[in-house]
RNA sequence: GCUUGUAUGGCUCAGUUGGUAGAGCAGUUCAUUCGUAAUGAACAGGUCGUCGGUUCGAAUCCGACUACAAGCUCCA
């Protein structure tokens, strides 16, 4: 190898100075390894490292340093460390399975958001039962403790190393073009083609855990082959696993589907068919309660006007607003189209409905901005595997609503709307759980979308001048747009950790001139509207799912089906217990009572375990003092107090919507 | 739609190598009127998701379908 390039003029080793973390300049001779330097500077940091940053652009430890430079190194608790260590963790799961099924072919293998997985194209797929095997053989592959090398080849050697892995092939193939070498990490007998950055051995990966297999597409894409997928997770310490995983227990517990069963908030029927809940009293309740909040938020504070448009409609109004073309496989179409003379579709959104109360009158540039709100519920045919719990159903209710309004208006409006939401995720206490994501079209697949690319280029910039001109941290993903416009959506992770659109602001220049839309302007002129299409609370079933997970079921106050529950002691305080439910009932508080006759501690049970916020026990001591021993599920028992301090301390509770 | 699992009384679960089902909770009835997370007893409740196959015999083995779970794809 020519190193002369480290050399200066008199043939002496040049020296660079690297600044490190705080601001600390040190001297080291050109083409000193990352990895050297950890060394260097310390025992412990350097078998920690994982990976590093040189002038901030993630590095393999490997990476010869060859100028001044500013530099970092990575260990576990940096994010660019984590992904390095299960990176490398997934190479030592790879190398497991091709030695245990020598016919493997692998297909590629990155870290994740908690852990790794590594996709494999097997004979028979996966199954839970293998993990243990795999697992003995990537521990005794820790054990080794063998270190990992890194070497770069060229495209033919590239492919002649990589005959046998069919995917590995299309890879380099893909990055065939780019001119630049291929680079590979190999420990003991397992080679994989690989961008790194990788640990320096095996022997750093002490506590992992496989913790799922599943079917996954090569490349995400549902026309290729679907491959095997092993999920893992590692950590530095075993007691960091373990942490982990109880958390990850944990949080399955707060799992909608299981409490918001259990709670009775719904259910599902067989005869009624796949990702049709219902909704029983108390999640009804909870909608209501959500339902007139939004509502009146809206109409009081915010200026909407409400529609109650029709839930279907005919072929015909699909076929205008493009729904017909690009969202057909979504919609339940009533008839059929070869035989009927009309042929009608359950509506998969609310745009083209709205619109047509808009159209249904003349509008001034004075009129603007209309403000339409309306409960919509929804219908939407999704795949049978899509289905989950009230998060992702085939019929739903949202918060939906369509500005229209003239182009001077679209920041103000834009700014209001994402005002609403997080007024509302505040007050129902998820705003500190959402993250935002500019949702663009994907120049590349004009299929999906109407309008030209210049209409799309003005809406996305659109979105990203208010977006900015807000101060908003967002991100920005390609091909994630409705076929009519770029969305801003409000992203929500369930307890299981995926993440889901739970609130959507979208602008949309395109299907007012689809519809024909116009307002009278100023110079007498007929204009195409600007259009927002948004939710507030996003879609109701969606928002109380995660809601209950928020909660694990214990709502706040203002939010729960059944507030307090009076719990007398025996008959002889049936009486006065009911005037005291009477006092509450007026005070507009959710109320009842267990007149059982059970013992007390039986009935507390039951209220707690239903998760009511406060329960009120009398018996012949409260009578005689005039009051009610309070118990909160939060803190238990609370003491004695009058029914009208209870009330009002219950009331404020409310209106303060404490969490 | 795809991959892997799962499916036993309202709920949570047992059911050993195939020999037509068992518990706890919930429910009903009776007794108990009780002070901060389960009073006691008795009773009732299931052709083991559906359909078909193998077998003398299927909850148990096989297949198809339906639903549920996690993931992929898709999506609010």
């Amino acid at each position: 190898m020519n190193l002369s390039y480290l050399l200066n003029a008199k043939g002496r080793m040049i020296m660079i100075k690297i600044t490190l973390k705080g601001g600390v300049i040190k001297e080291y001779e050109a083409g000193i390894t990352v990895a050297e330097i950890a060394k260097e500077l310390g025992a412990g940091l350097y078998k920690a490292s994982c990976a590093a940053k040189i002038n901030n652009q993630v590095v393999d430890l490997r990476t010869p340093v060859n100028e001044d430079c500013e530099l970092a190194i990575l260990t576990f608790n940096e994010v660019d460390g984590k992904k390095a260590f299960w990176h490398t963790a997934s190479h030592i799961l790879a190398q497991a399975v091709t030695r245990l099924y020598p016919n493997t072919k692998y297909a590629i293998g990155p870290a994740v958001d908690n852990g790794f997985y590594y996709d494999f194209d097997v004979e028979k797929p996966f199954t839970a039962e293998q993990l243990a095997a795999i697992e003995k053989e990537m521990t005794s592959i820790v054990k080794s403790g063998l270190e990992i090398e890194r070497f770069e080849l060229d495209v033919p050697a590239a492919k002649e190393l990589m005959k046998d892995q069919p995917y590995k092939l299309e890879l380099i193939e893909k990055h065939a073009g780019q001119g630049e070498k291929m680079s590979f990490y190999k420990q003991g007998e397992f080679v994989d083609l690989c961008a790194g950055p990788h640990l320096m051995s095996v022997a750093a990966i002490k506590a992992f855990k496989l913790t799922s297999c599943t079917g996954a597409y090569w490349h995400g894409d549902s026309t290729k082959p679907m491959l095997s997928r092993i999920y893992g997770t590692a950590f530095p310490k075993a007691s960091e696993l373990t942490e982990y995983l109880t958390a990850v227990e944990e949080a399955k517990k707060r799992d909608h589907n299981v409490i918001g069963r259990q709670l009775k908030y719904f259910c599902n029927s067989d005869l009624i068919g796949q990702g049709l809940p219902l909704l029983m009293p108390k999640g009804t309740k909870l909608f209501q309660i959500l339902n007139r909040y939004v509502q009146d938020k809206e109409e009081y504070e915010y200026g909407y006007v409400m529609t109650k448009t029709p839930l279907m409609a005919k072929s015909d109004l699909y076929k205008i607003s493009g729904h017909w073309d690009h969202y057909k496989d979504g919609m339940f179409v009533l008839g059929d189209e070869t035989k009927d003379k009309e042929v009608f579709a359950l509506r998969p959104m609310t745009c083209p409905f709205q619109y047509q109360v808009y159209l249904s009158e003349k509008h001034s540039y004075r009129d603007l901005p209309i403000r339409y709100g309306e409960t919509s519920t929804l219908f939407r045919n999704e795949a049978s595997g899509e289905m989950h719990g009230l998060i992702r159903v085939r019929q739903f209710t949202i918060s939906e609503g369509h500005l229209v309004m003239r182009p001077d208006q679209l920041e103000q409006e834009f700014r209001n709307c994402v005002k609403l939401l997080q007024e509302i995720m505040t007050d129902i206490g998820l705003i500190g759980d959402l993250s935002y994501r500019l949702s663009k079209w994907d120049p590349n697949d004009r299929e999906k979308y109407i309008g030209t690319p210049e209409m799309w280029d003005e809406a996305e910039s659109l979105m990203r001048d208010i977006l900015d001109h807000m101060g908003m941290e967002y991100t920005e993903a390609v091909g994630e747009a409705a076929f009519y416009g770029p969305k801003l959506d409000v992203q929500i992770r369930n307890v299981h950790g995926k993440e889901d659109t739970l609130v959507t602001v979208q602008i949309d220049l395109m299907l007012a001139r689809q519809f024909g839309m116009t307002y009278t302007d100023a110079d007498n002129t007929q204009k195409h509207p600007y259009i927002i299409h948004r939710t507030s609370l996003g879609c109701y079933e969606r928002t109380i799912a995660l809601l209950l997970e928020k909660y694990a079921g214990a709502l706040p106050m203002w939010l729960s089906p059944e507030q307090v529950r009076i719990l007398p002691i025996g008959d002889a305080q049936s009486e006065f217990a009911r005037g005291v439910l009477k006092k509450l009932n007026a005070a507009g508080l959710r109320c009842t009572m267990d007149e059982r006759n059970e013992k007390i501690g039986y009935k507390i049970r039951e209220a707690q375990l239903e998760k009511i916020p406060y329960m009120l026990v009398i018996g012949d001591k409260e009578i005689e003092a005039n009051s009610v021993a309070v118990r909160s599920r939060r803190d238990g028992d609370k003491g004695v107090m009058t029914v009208e301090d209870f009330i009002a301390m219950a009331v404020k509770e409310v209106t303060e919507k404490v969490k």
